[in-house]
Formats: C-alpha cells, structure tokens, sequence
DNA sequence: GCGCATCCCCCTCGAAGGAGGGATGAAGAC
DNA sequence: GTCTTCATCCCTCCTTCGAGGGGGATGCGC
C-alpha cells in the first residue's frame, strides 16, 4: 500500500508575511509541502527551473515581473506548470490576464485554509478552480469591448493626469489622433469624460497608478 | 530570577493568510504571544476590551472600519493602548492618519522578520517605532496644504466621474461653490486640472476607489 | 475583397478652469 | 469687547479645453 506522493508547492509573492502564512497554512496540510519561496517574478522563474514543482502558488501583482508574466514564462519553459493565482484584487482584467497567461486557477487573498487548500489539490490534479464570484467578474467582463494596446497608452497617460496635446507629443501623434483614442476609450469603457474613463480603468484593472 | 512578562498581542487584519503569517511569526519568538485575532475593526475593539492584550498589531486598510478608525476608538477605551499599524501602502495621507489617530509605531507589509519584531518591542515599551523610508514620506506630506472637509467631499465625487453641476446638485450646494471648492483642490494639490487631482489624491491616500 | 487598428482633419458647443468680486458664521487672539 | 482667520457659500466675465459629430487615409492580416 503506497502513500499517494507529496504535492510540491513553489510559493510566490512579494511579501515576506504573506509567504510565511502560506507556507504555514501549507505545511500543515498533510500531502502539500512548500520546496521553494521566491519574492518576485524573475526568481520564480529560476527557482521553477531548479526545482520542478508540482504547483506554482503565484501572487498576481508584484513589482518587477509581475505574476502573470512570470506565469507565462514558466508555461513557456513546461506547458504543463501548473499555476495558481493568488491576488488581492478582484478586477476583471486581472483575472483575465491570470487565466490568459495560463494560470489553471484563480483564488482571493481574503481566501481561508478551506478556501485555499481544494484550490491547491484541484490545480495541482490538473484541474481548473475558479470561485464563483471570481467567475461571475469574469464573465462580466465580456460586456464591454477589449482596448487596443494604442487606447492603453493613451489611457495611461490619461492616468497621469496628461492633456490631449501632451498625450500627443509624449506618444508621437497628432492631437486628433490622441482626441480619436479618446473617443474609443469613452465608448468602450461606457463613460463620459476622461475622469471617469481613467477611475473605470483603475478598478477594472486595466492600469495601475504609477508611483 | 524572573523571566520578563511576555508581551500579549491581538492581531487584526482582514485576509486569513496574512493572519496566519503573522501568527506564525510572533509566536516562534519567545517573550511575544498572540492573544486574539480580529479580521476588521469592529472585532478588534471588541476583542481589546476583551483581552486588553499589551499591543495591537493592526492593518490600516480594511473593508468597514478601518484600521485608524478602530485605534481612535481603542484609544479612547485605553490611552495607553499600543498599535502598531501595518500597512501595504506608503500614502502620505495613510500614514498621517495611523499616526493622528493614536498609533505609535508604522510598519509596511514588505517587512520582514527582522523588521516586524523590533518594532513590536518598542511599541511595546512604549516606544515610537517609524521607519526612516516611512518618516521621509511623512516629512514631504507637510509640503502640500491640508485639505478641508468639504474639499475632500469634493474630491470624492471628481473620482466618480462626475460634473461639477452633478457634485453641486450631490452636495446640495451652487455650481459656482463647487468651482471654488475644485479651484482650492487644484491649488492646495499643486495639479493643473480634476483628472491630475483625483489620480494624485488617489496616490496620496487621500480618498480610495469606491467598488 | 473585408475588417481592424492606426492615423489625420474639420466643426460645434458646453464644460472646465482662471481671474476677479463678495457674504456669512465660528474659533481664536488680543 | 474687537479683530483676524478660515471654511463655506454665492456670483460674473472670460478663455481654453474637452467631447462628440462628421469626413477621410494607410497598412496589416485573413
């Protein structure tokens, strides 16, 4: 009679207290074990190559290479890496972007053991683990248009609180083309003016405040 | 001989995993024990009147009564309460606000170990524990004005997209008073127009995202 | 061919923003 | 008591900018 083999777990997140309440929560559980902790993208990609873990636990926003590049890059290096995305955020893009990249399950750091652990066993068996309300975002996200990488240039300068003259020069165009990018932004995103458009992008993820 | 009295900590913040890390942190170090956990603020005056435990370890951003809110009202059971608030965010403004409402010690989320337990030491002993990237923030606050109630009330519906006629009719006062109360925004925050000031006032913590 | 992203241009009108001018009431200094 | 300061509120005039409505052109992939 063989014990079914241990899950080997890479942790990954940019926060040492949150890395040590995962491997706690993890170590405790009898067939999981943490092999490796890596505090930024790029070392979660040389630690994945030297370690072959069984499951990637991956923090979605972090400084540098954020986790669903360092997703990417891993399926990248084994299309069978299992990855499952862990965030603070529940906005639609980033959700989006998890999955997009390749990540096979999606869990909230409001999550309890109860929340996290099926997560882990389920990714790590090769299945996909989407909460509901994570799903339902999801799918909400469907009912407005996708941005072109253009209109989220433009829209990250709009963020920086730039005037359509400015957005122009910085980008290399003309201000009608900036004002037409405008125009695109407002209708896809369902808003009226360019406050709205850039609090809009904001919580759906879509651009980040540069600090 | 008699070993130092162990200092009795109640843990506040709304994500289990975090929770868990500090936990697991605290209590492999000897002399420090956690006494309580709250996951918002309500608990955590609820659990400090219960267990008076010798300092609050407290998260600033938390969804209902925040972080500085649950210190004021801690600190008005107790003036000798100790917090030490800990927070993922190094706003100007969220740190002030941790500071005004009674905590003596700020401690970002990064932070390791080596950094937390320190920290818990001091503003155990009573000590002010604030870290010089934290204190150099604080300082560079104190270059820009105050703003006042009712400009914050204004900047809170700027970063909901709406007019100034829309705000006026919100706030129930004239579109010219709206104008004034946006024209002193504008000068107090050093930014040339609505869009600049909610993205600035966003960085400084000064008002959040509503979902 | 088509669709799509990207780019450029014109016009119009209302909103935004910068400059003034005041009035009131509460708080604190003297 | 007065005087000052400050937040809050209201108003006018003026200029620029933003936003929405058109019209096109190019190049790419399918």
């Amino acid at each position: 009679m063989s014990t079914p083999p241990e899950v080997r777990i890479l942790v990954v997140d940019d926060h040492y207290i949150v890395r040590v309440g995962l491997v706690a929560l993890i170590n405790t559980e009898p067939g999981l074990k943490v092999v490796g902790e890596a505090d930024g993208g790029e070392q979660a990609v040389k630690l994945f190559q030297a370690l072959r873990p069984d499951l990637v636990l991956m923090d979605l926003r972090m400084p540098g290479t954020s986790g669903h590049e360092a997703t990417r890059l891993i399926r990248q290096l084994a299309a069978a890496a299992r990855v499952l995305m862990l965030s603070a955020f529940d906005g639609d893009e980033d959700i989006h972007a998890a999955l997009e990249a390749g990540a096979q399950g999606y869990v909230l750091k409001s999550a309890t053991g109860e929340d996290l652990i099926p997560a882990i066993h389920a990714v790590a068996a090769g299945r996909r683990w989407i909460p509901r309300e994570v799903a339902t975002r999801l799918k909400s996200r469907q009912t407005y248009e996708q941005l072109t990488a253009r209109e989220i240039d433009v829209l990250n300068q709009l963020a920086r609180g730039l005037a359509n003259k400015e957005i122009a020069d910085k980008l290399g165009i003309s201000e009608y083309t900036t004002k037409d990018h405008l125009k695109s932004i407002l209708a896809k995103l369902r808003v009226a003016d360019r406050t709205q458009a850039v609090t809009a992008a904001l919580q759906r993820g879509i651009i980040r405040l540069s600090p």
